[in-house]
DNA sequence: CGGACAAGCTGA
DNA sequence: CAGCTTGTCCGG
């Protein structure tokens, strides 16, 4: 009896399976063959690799099948290649680009056996304090559930709560972060495994510890998930597929009858909805999260630190108020900024533009120079103007009174860093992009302080400014000073206020908490924007709920559900859409640029439409609930 | 995706 | 009509 099996070759652009014959050597080899191995086959002439999706395919009759020519290694077990499945309708992308996150990068030939047991947690350094959370864990059935934990505060309770649990999953935004717990674990004698360097090692880790690649571990059951800082847009890939492996960690928990908490300082739209699909019963009315299937408002408890210890995890935000300050004066710094400039603390100052003058003002009149063709606003370059639209340079004169004395304003991090120096009187160290500080620019002492490395003993600490990438790059600071905070806050985006507040997260855990006088200055002129009074307070649920309800009433994601569709085939697969048997429940727009917006309540729905489609031939695009659009 | 093959274009 | 380009099809 000869043996067939089905094959899913590694080409996206195929993205079909095809049955090859199992030669007996090969099925008694090395590797055994199972759903998920990886193997290598020749298909129209190619060599290709594959995953086995099906170990016994029916024979076709009339057709002599080719034999699969190699196996290449493990892969992942049957259980991960079914929620590649998932995951592939669930961003409209193809099953072998989830295949390869979920494959070791080399041929792996065997993993290590599953324990049978996870060992009992003794050292004292295991010894768990975080009682608030552990409802959690122990709700019945299991669901995803919502905890808030403040910027600063440690998240190893946590993680000790889930590792009483068993064989524990940790996801974490960072490569740093991920790094750094695993060796805390590894110290405290849990067998761990930093995914997804070790890969193979998950199968017999106590706890599985990494970034959003390490949802795909190759691991069987679960006995916890958490995600730490579900918020964070790093879960997400920003090319299509743009999948989150926060809504991935869900899936998988959900699959094995787990818990999975998303944790935060601020539980993002998105935890909601994850966590308000999966409540049958309302436990108590904290939070109303949409529940597609049946158009009843569920509700969702986040479950939270006592209010003294998410209070003292923030460090103090001041706010300070710019709107009486004169805006055609253009200045960017307000007194209580110029003050903590002139004051001997570590200071980051944030502002997310680059390079030198933005707007120009009239020194007399406080005129704005724009162009007389278009209206918009003209750059100053040394002593002259520079048409935006044209590039056209013109002599730096008010068009309103003749003067030729201008300022600029909205400054970028250049142009306010040579104004800082002068004003501060200390060493100003620029941060712009991934690339333009080295190492030494950025260097920190001994405990984490950034400045301790620079001048002489005595001299004053530098100041830093930069766009965000500053909050990445430099370790702790007295204060954080954002110099433009509307700037985050008005941004043309869905999701700016969330961005804003994820910046402030940032910025927190730079400064430190309360208790170690850390502090945020905050430069605006809004000063009752939702998001500020939530940082300052240290309680977003009023701000969390209000920005649901715009999502709901803007109907954006999540609250509804995107697809936007770009490039060559795009027109045709829209043009599918429209008349497929869904087209009734999407709304789809189209714009400028060649891209379509489909839009529908129904999550489902759209997804459903968007497999459906026939893809015409030619590259396309589509990106499901995309972080810009 | 990339090889095969067919249909279309060019130049002598 | 050879020799080349361009387009469409399909893979086990």
């Amino acid at each position: 009896m000869r043996q067939a099996v089905q094959v899913l070759v590694d080409e996206p652009a195929i993205d079909r399976e095809f049955t090859y014959l199992l030669p007996p050597e090969l099925a008694a080899g090395r590797v055994p063959v199972a759903v998920g191995t990886i193997v290598r086959v020749v298909l129209n002439r190619r060599r290709l690799r594959g995953w086995v999706t099906e170990l016994d395919a029916p024979m076709p009759s009339g057709r002599e099948l080719a034999p699969i020519s190699g196996i290449v290694g493990v892969g992942p077990p049957p259980h991960v290649v079914d929620l590649a499945k998932w995951a592939a309708w669930r961003w409209a992308g193809t099953r072998a680009h989830f295949l390869r996150t979920a494959s070791p990068d080399r041929a792996v030939a065997g993993v290590p056996s599953e324990p049978a047991t996870w060992p009992h947690l003794s050292s004292p350094e295991l010894a768990g304090t975080a009682d608030w959370v552990r409802e959690a864990w122990t709700t019945d059935p299991p669901m995803p559930r919502v905890a808030r934990l403040g910027p600063c505060a440690d998240e190893w309770p946590l993680v000790i709560e889930a590792l009483r649990r068993g064989r524990s999953l940790v996801l974490v935004p960072t490569v740093a972060w991920a790094a750094r717990l695993a060796g805390r674990l590894r110290r405290a004698g849990v067998s761990t495994s930093l995914a997804p360097r070790d890969w193979a090692g998950a199968v017999a880790a106590h706890v599985i510890v990494g970034t959003r690649a390490a949802v795909w571990v190759p691991c069987g059951q679960l006995d916890a998930v958490l995600v730490l800082d579900e918020h964070d847009e790093a879960y997400q890939s920003e090319a299509a597929p743009t999948w989150n492996a926060r809504d991935v960690a869900v899936e998988r928990a959900r699959r094995d009858g787990t818990h999975c908490l998303l944790v935060g300082p601020m539980p993002s739209p998105d935890a909601f909805v994850l966590a308000g699909q999966a409540v049958a019963d309302p436990i108590a009315a904290d939070m109303a999260a949409p529940q597609p299937a049946t158009d009843e408002p569920a509700s969702v408890t986040v479950i939270a630190e006592p209010r003294p210890a998410e209070r003292d995890a923030w460090p103090r935000l001041q706010v300070a108020d710019r709107r009486d300050d004169d805006p055609a004066t253009g200045e960017w710094c307000g007194e209580a900024l110029a003050e903590l400039l002139r004051s001997d603390a570590v200071v980051v100052c944030v502002l997310n533009r680059t390079g030198r003058a933005r707007l120009a003002f009239c020194n007399s009149c406080g005129e704005l120079a724009v162009s007389p063709h278009s209206g918009r606003a003209l750059r100053l370059d040394k002593q002259q103007f520079t048409d935006p639209d044209t590039g056209e340079a013109r002599p730096a004169v008010c068009e309103s009174c003749g003067a030729t004395k201008f300022r600029r304003a909205r400054v970028g991090v250049k142009g306010v860093a040579e104004e800082m120096e002068r004003l501060a009187l200390r060493p100003v160290i620029q941060v712009v992009g991934d690339a333009a500080a080295t190492a030494a620019d950025i260097a920190t002492g001994a405990d984490g302080r950034a400045g301790d490395a620079h001048g002489p003993p005595g001299s004053r600490p530098p100041l830093y400014i930069g766009t965000e990438a500053v909050l990445h790059r430099v370790r702790a600071a007295d204060a954080v000073a954002f110099v433009d905070f509307d700037q985050e806050l008005m941004a043309p985006r869905y999701r700016a206020a969330e961005e804003a507040f994820a910046l402030l997260v940032r910025a927190a855990r730079l400064a430190g908490p309360r208790s170690g006088d850390g502090r945020i200055l905050v430069q605006t002129r809004l000063p009752a924007h939702p998001v500020l009074s939530a940082a300052a307070e240290a309680d977003p649920s009023d701000w969390v709920r209000g920005e649901w309800e715009r999502r709901v009433q803007m109907r954006q994601p999540p609250a509804a559900a995107w697809a936007l569709v770009s490039g060559a085939a795009a027109p045709g697969y829209v043009e599918q859409l429209s008349a497929g048997p869904h087209a009734a429940l999407l709304d789809i727009a189209g714009s400028a640029e060649g891209t379509w917006r489909i839009r529908s309540d129904d999550r489902a729905a759209l997804l459903d439409a968007l497999a459906a489609a026939e893809r015409p031939p030619g590259r396309m695009r589509v990106a499901v609930d995309p972080l810009r659009a």
